[in-house]
Order: C-alpha cells, then sequence, then structure tokens
DNA sequence: CTACTTTGTCATTGG
DNA sequence: GGCCAATGACAAAGT
C-alpha cells in the first residue's frame, strides 16, 4: 500500500510538473477555482494534508452524515490556495537556479573565502567592495579580470565581514581571510544571535547558506531521476550552466569552460566537489560582466525580465532585495558596484524560495538578512521611525523616505533605484528584515506570527513604504494564511495525511478485499449450513434492513458511492469505519470483485478448504469464533440487528449456552468497534476543525494586520505631507529685515486654534510644558 | 529489527 | 438495570 501510495504520489507529481512545464498551470488555476473535483484531487490530492477532511466533508455532503459538519468550501479554499502555490512552484523547478553565479562576479582571484563556491563569504567581500570602492568603475573590470584584484581593493567593513561571516559561517574555511575577521566575540554573539532566530521559530538552517544550497542541490535531482554524484557531475560540465540561463543562453560563449574551471580551481582550490557548480558560476559571470550593467537597477531589469510573471513569492522577494539594497544604502550610500547578475528562476518550494532569496541578496548584502535576523524587534524602533515633530535636523532624511513611500508600487525599479536612504531608515529596515526572510519560511514565519506581531507590522509596514501596493500587501495576506497553513500541514501533516493517503489511495483494492473477504464470509456459511445460507439471505431480504440502514449512512454507502465518482476512485479514503466485511459482501453482491476474488473463487471450486483456512486467517477472530462454534447467521447480523430483531433472531434458533456467549460478544465488539471507528474519525473530524480554526484566526489576524499597515502608511503620508507644507511655509518666512528664520534656531508651532506661531527652538522647547500664552509672533506671509 | 500507524478490543462512563 | 454510544487505554497487526 505503501508503495502504492508512493507511486502514485509520485506520479502525480511528475504530471504536476509536466502540466506546468507545459503551461497548463494556468488552467489548473481555473479548474481549481472552479472547483472541478476531478483534476483537483488528482493534481493536489495526494499531497494534501487535507485531502482527508476533504473526502470527509465529501462524504457527509454525500450522505448527509455529519457528526462535525464543517465547510467544505473553506478546506477547498485554503487547501487549493496552499497548494496551488507549490504548484506553481514547481514550474519554476525546471530553472536551474542563476542567481548563484553572481558571486563570482566579485570574487577575484582572492582567496578571501575559503569555502570557494559558497556565496556568503565571497558576499561579505563584495559588501566590502561595495562599501568602498562602489564609485570607483576599477572594480567591476578588475573583477572582469578575474584575478587581477588584490585582497586590499576590499577594505571589509568590521561588522559587513562580521555578518558575512556568520552567514557563511560553518562553510568558512578557518585561517582564510573572511575568517580571520572573525573575533572569537564576534562568533559568539553570532552563536547567541543565532539562537535567539531559532527560539524565533527560525531554524538555523535557515540562515545556513550551505544548508540550503544541500538542499537544493538535493531537490534538483530528484525530479530529474538523477543522483547527487551525476548531477554535481553535469553542474561541472556546464550541462546545466545552459539550462540554467534561460534568459541568455550563450553565455558559456564569453568564457571557455575550461577556462573557467581553471579560474575557479585556482580561486577556490578545496571543496569543489562539494561544492556548487562551478562551470555554472563562471560563465554567469562572464555573462553578468558584460550583458548586465553592474548597477542594482540593471539587476533589477534582469530581475523582472527573467521573470515576467512574478508571483507573490518573487515579489517577496523583490522587496526584500528592495529593501536590503536600501539598508545597504544606508550604511554606505553606495550601491552601485554591486552587479547582482542574474535572478534565480528556479525557487522551487518554501525552503527553496528562501534559499533563493538569500542567494539573491548576497551579492548585494548578504550579511544584512543574516544580521537583521538576529535583532531584536523593531517594535521599539517604530515609533521612532515618524518622530511626532518635524525638526530640521531631521528633513534631510526624510524626503527621501517619503519619496520612496509615494514611489510606485508597481515600479520596483523606481523604487529600487531611489536608494539614497541615510541611517535614519536603516534601524528599523535591519531590524524587520529578519521578519522579511521570515514569511518566505512556513514554519519560522509562523513562530513569528504568533510571538512577534509588531515585528510583522513593522515589517509589511516597511514593505509598504516600499511601494507596497493593495494588491500585493493582499497578496502578502495570501502568502501569509499559505504559509500558516503550510506549517500547520507540514508541521502536522506527516502522520494524518500518510493515513489518509494511504488508506484511500487503495480505496479500489479495499473494497475489493472487503469483498472478498466477505464473500468467503458467505460461502464459509453456505458451505457450513445450509440453514446459515436461508437465513443470511432472509436477512439481507427481510426486517434486518431498517436496522442496518442507519449504519449504512456512514458506513457502508460511502465506499460505493465514491467508487461511482472518477476523481475518488483514484483518491478516495477507504474510512470504511463501519463497513463490516461480510455485510459488504451480503448487502451488496454487485460489488466489484477483485481479480483476487475471482481466483477464490476458482479456486474455492476445486479446492474449498485450503482457501477456507486461508481466509480464516484474514477473517476477524470473532468470524473465526462464530464459524467455529456454527452460529447460524453472519456476524455482520449479530451485529446490526435492532435488538428486538436480535432477540427473536436468537429466540427461533435454540442455541447453546456457549453460542449465545459468543453472539453476544460478538455483538457487543462489533458495535464498540464501530463505536470507536467512529470515535476515531470524530476526533479527528475534531483536529481539522481546529485547524481550520487556526488558519481562520491566522486569516482575521493577517487582515487585521493589513489593515494597520494601512492606516499607518496614510498616517505617514499625512505626516510627510505636513512635513512639506511646514518646509514650504518656514523657509518663506522671513522676519523684519527680510532675512530668512534660520532652522535650527526657529520652528513652527501649531496653535490649537489653528495659528501657526514661529518661535525660537528654546523656546518652543519651554514651550510645550506651559502651553496656552504664546507671544502672537504669527508673520504669516 | 524498530518505529510508527491502524485497527480491534476491553473497561468505563454517561445518557 | 439493561442497552447503547462514546472514549481512553492497550495490544496486535500492518507498514
Amino acid at each position: 500500500m505503501l508503495y502504492l501510495k508512493k507511486y502514485f504520489t509520485e506520479g502525480l507529481i511528475q504530471f504536476t510538473i509536466l502540466l506546468s512545464l507545459i503551461g497548463v498551470r494556468v488552467d489548473v488555476d481555473s479548474y481549481l477555482n472552479n472547483q472541478l473535483p476531478p483534476l483537483r484531487e488528482i493534481i493536489l490530492g495526494p499531497s494534501s494534508a487535507y485531502t482527508q477532511t476533504q473526502f470527509h466533508n465529501l462524504r457527509n455532503t454525500l450522505d448527509g452524515y455529519g457528526i462535525h459538519p464543517k465547510s467544505v468550501d473553506l478546506d477547498h479554499f485554503f487547501t487549493t490556495r496552499r497548494l496551488l502555490n507549490q504548484v506553481r512552484q514547481l514550474d519554476r523547478l525546471s530553472v536551474p537556479t542563476p542567481e548563484l553565479n553572481t558571486w563570482l562576479v566579485h570574487r577575484d582571484s582572492e582567496t578571501v573565502v575559503s569555502a570557494g563556491s559558497h556565496s556568503s563569504p565571497s558576499i561579505t567581500l563584495d559588501n566590502g567592495a561595495g562599501l568602498d570602492n562602489a564609485n570607483s568603475p576599477d572594480v567591476t573590470p578588475a573583477m572582469r579580470g578575474g584575478s587581477g584584484a588584490p585582497e586590499s581593493t576590499y577594505n571589509l567593513n568590521a561588522a559587513e565581514s562580521t555578518l558575512g561571516a556568520v552567514a557563511s559561517e560553518e562553510n568558512q574555511e578557518p585561517g582564510r581571510n573572511g575568517g580571520e575577521d572573525l573575533s572569537k566575540e564576534d562568533i559568539d554573539l553570532i552563536d547567541v544571535l543565532w539562537r535567539q532566530d531559532i527560539d524565533l521559530g527560525a531554524g538555523r538552517e535557515v540562515f545556513n547558506y550551505s544548508n540550503r544550497q544541500k538542499e537544493t542541490e538535493e531537490e534538483k535531482p530528484r525530479p530529474q531521476e538523477s543522483n547527487n554524484g551525476t548531477e554535481q557531475e553535469r553542474w561541472r560540465n556546464g550541462v546545466n550552466a545552459q539550462e540554467a540561463q534561460p534568459v541568455d543562453g550563450e553565455t558559456g560563449e564569453s568564457i571557455p569552460e575550461q577556462e573557467c574551471l581553471r579560474l575557479l580551481e585556482a580561486t577556490f582550490p578545496f571543496g569543489q566537489e562539494t561544492e556548487f557548480p562551478a562551470p555554472v558560476v563562471a560563465t554567469e559571470t562572464a555573462v553578468s560582466t558584460e550583458d548586465v550593467p553592474s548597477t542594482s537597477q540593471g539587476v533589477l531589469t534582469q530581475l523582472t525580465q527573467a521573470e515576467p510573471q512574478l508571483d507573490l513569492e518573487q515579489q517577496w522577494q523583490d522587496i526584500m532585495a528592495i529593501m536590503e539594497l536600501q539598508t545597504m544604502d544606508a550604511n554606505t550610500t553606495l550601491v552601485q558596484n554591486n552587479t547582482v547578475v542574474s535572478v534565480s528562476n528556479g525557487t522551487r518550494d518554501a525552503n527553496n524560495s528562501n534559499y533563493v532569496h538569500t542567494t539573491r541578496s548576497t551579492p548585494i548584502n548578504q550579511d544584512v538578512s543574516l544580521h537583521q535576523a538576529t535583532l531584536p524587534s523593531c517594535s521599539q524602533d517604530f515609533p521612532q521611525m515618524f518622530p511626532p515633530q518635524f525638526d530640521s535636523d531631521s528633513t534631510t532624511p526624510r524626503p527621501t523616505m517619503l519619496r520612496l513611500a509615494s514611489g510606485n508600487s508597481s515600479n520596483i525599479n523606481s523604487t529600487f533605484g531611489a536608494t539614497n536612504l541615510t541611517g535614519v531608515f536603516l534601524p528599523q529596515v535591519n531590524s524587520s528584515s529578519n521578519i522579511t526572510t521570515t514569511p518566505i519560511l512556513p514554519d519560522p514565519f509562523s513562530a513569528l506570527l504568533e510571538e512577534s506581531m509588531l515585528d510583522e507590522i513593522s515589517l509589511l509596514d516597511l514593505a509598504m513604504e516600499e511601494g507596497f501596493s493593495q494588491a500585493q500587501a493582499s497578496q502578502l495576506e495570501d502568502e501569509l494564511d499559505s504559509d500558516s497553513g503550510l506549517s500547520l500541514d507540514s508541521g502536522h501533516s506527516p502522520a494524518s495525511p500518510s493515513s489518509s493517503e494511504t488508506s484511500c489511495s487503495s480505496a479500489a483494492s479495499s473494497s475489493s478485499t472487503s469483498a472478498t473477504f466477505s464473500e468467503e464470509g458467505a460461502v464459509g456459511y453456505s458451505t457450513d449450513s445450509e440453514v446459515a445460507t436461508a437465513e443470511t439471505e432472509d436477512g439481507a431480504a427481510g426486517g434486518y434492513q431498517p436496522g442496518f440502514s442507519k449504519l449504512c449512512r456512514m458506513s457502508y454507502q460511502d465506499p460505493s458511492q465514491f467508487h461511482n465518482l472518477p476523481q475518488l476512485d483514484s483518491i478516495s479514503h477507504n474510512h470504511t469505519y463501519n463497513l463490516q466485511l461480510s455485510s459488504a459482501f451480503s448487502e451488496r453482491p454487485e460489488l466489484p470483485l477483485s481479480t483476487a476474488k475471482k481466483s477464490i473463487r476458482d479456486k474455492q471450486s476445486s479446492k474449498l478448504q485450503p482457501h477456507q483456512d486461508l481466509m480464516d486467517k484474514h477473517a476477524s477472530r470473532d468470524e473465526r469464533r462464530a464459524r467455529s462454534m456454527k452460529i447460524p447467521f453472519t456476524n455482520e447480523k449479530i451485529i446490526n440487528l435492532p435488538v428486538e430483531e436480535f432477540n427473536e433472531l436468537l429466540a427461533k434458533h435454540h442455541l447453546s449456552e456457549s453460542q449465545l456467549a459468543l453472539i453476544r460478544d460478538i455483538r457487543r465488539r462489533g458495535k464498540n468497534k464501530m463505536a470507536a471507528q467512529n470515535c476515531r474519525k470524530r476526533k479527528l473530524d475534531t483536529i481539522i476543525n481546529l485547524e481550520q480554526n487556526v488558519q481562520e484566526l491566522r486569516r482575521n489576524k493577517a487582515r487585521l494586520l493589513k489593515e494597520k499597515m494601512e492606516f499607518i502608511r496614510t498616517i505617514r503620508q499625512m505626516k510627510q505631507k505636513m512635513h512639506g507644507l511646514y518646509q514650504e511655509v518656514f523657509t518663506q518666512l522671513r522676519d523684519e529685515e527680510g532675512r530668512p528664520y534660520p532652522p535650527n534656531e526657529y520652528s513652527l508651532q501649531y496653535g490649537s486654534d489653528g495659528s501657526v506661531l514661529i518661535m525660537p527652538r528654546s523656546m518652543a522647547s519651554a514651550e510645550q510644558n506651559r502651553k496656552p500664552e504664546k507671544k502672537q509672533k504669527d508673520k504669516k506671509k
């Protein structure tokens, strides 16, 4: 059964991938929206943790039996949403990630980054370069040379290097430059901060680039049915390099592959074999230096071009990249030399997406995310972002920020280009970027969602600040939901989905087996006693029915109904809790008979007794006992008959004391069995209901957060407007001699009556304490 | 062989 | 008090 499930699931996944590649993805969407059961079930069923739920709901709907009425639509809604996202990501799976290639662009022959192909160290260096040499045009040519730039060219900002080392901690070769920059305290601090992140719900691997990389590499071969070794070999041979470059395929021409390899080997003398594909990096380097402008603008341009259909996740990454860039700007005010080559198309799943994000951000400022991840919540920073009074001191940074805020939300490039942020913005960006990273991660984000709402707010707010449109915000909400759903699913699903799939995917076989068993039971009775046969038939046709119909509502009718549903034929769940094997046959002899059953029938004709022994093995203990005691009616009748009829039945036959005891035991056990099955089903439904409730609550929470973001944005805009007016008025103010008031000495004060006063700042501060009387200097022009 | 899940059974409780 | 459903707990069987 497990194999069947696995096979089926894999087949579905492959089918889905195929569909995605072909472009049916959109159609899948529409199918899902149209609530077309078959395709949805086929595609999403096996991978859905809620399939079982859907089944139950469907069954409940069909047979009218619902212990815990649930909203099927909600269920479908959540499941389809989340799974559709996964399916969408699947089609990007086919495209390897070119983003890794970026590192080498900045990397020179300097052996600084020991781990070689690992991007994190190189990024650190890149940041250093970006910080110090951003304006020097030599950098790029030097890098293009590949080996010319000395290490001294890249003066590492101490903090950046530290952070970079953090990012690559486990990959970093001690003794190399990157590692040398780390002091013991730095490492300790890093570890502490990391632990904090882990405590927050973000696994260490979240920030561990090498881990993510491993994951990615592990996942790559899977769809291609190739192992790691061959896969890496392919990478080395550049096979994937071309696949990885959907935008510009002939990148390899710039630098011969062998040369690239040599260069790489010279740069990264060790660990190549296990590291990420070197040839790709090299080729991509060539591409990046030649085709892509080494400005962030160019980067983003390519980003958007490479992925015309940026989905939510992609947008998230874009935003994060922007924010990280701005953070970088805030630190250095220089970004441009960071030649982020190409943006990954290869977002595969949540984890990978995170990985991609990090990778992409790496060339820009890979440290940011990690560093930010360790920063405390920005809730305290939040109020500081918008100090109530407009001091002339703070006017310089703010206009930029405001410009960003009012910028076209849909135009990432423009937003991206406006990167003249000063340090004012930095703390918030830093502190919030932690969460910025997390939304892509299902579980860590869920944890954060629970724990640090304010962080979320500031994050989302920042996103809005950076031009997060309403539509994007709603998409963000969806992402949040899907994430939470994922967390719910992925967190607990290993048990429930497997069970559901296991039992469901084999509905046909199980039904056939049940038919087999029941037939066997009936045959056994018929052979054992002619009377028994008569009784069985009588029972099936007679007064037994009413009592049984009650049972049938939730158990027996279901499987047959679902066999008629094509989508459930393949993925149906066999929760035939109350289905009695013998009853299944005696009541529904028309049930489809499996080949096994047919063979059994053949065997019965030839040699009956051995088969009975075999079937006795599979028959329930009570059935065997009943047979051995020569109970003249079926267990199903014993169990399901109403009390009166049951008593009548007992009275009709002259049974021994032991027989009566056995019959009563059989009845008790049978009823209890069904009760247990119902109980379990109910329990399961309860759990699922709770999950749905949690999702709903999360949804509400996300909605409220969104609303709050909207409000904050509005307030911010109003403040900006007010600040603009303030500046306008203040600059036009002249004293008696026609000279402008120095902004650092005077400020405008607003009266409660709407009047505006200009007064010295020293007075203004004192004035705030004693409010009312002021000297009227209303000199409004 | 072990771990985990599923399923059946028993004992108990409450309607 | 008997019947029955529900449920926790345990064990056997299956995966």
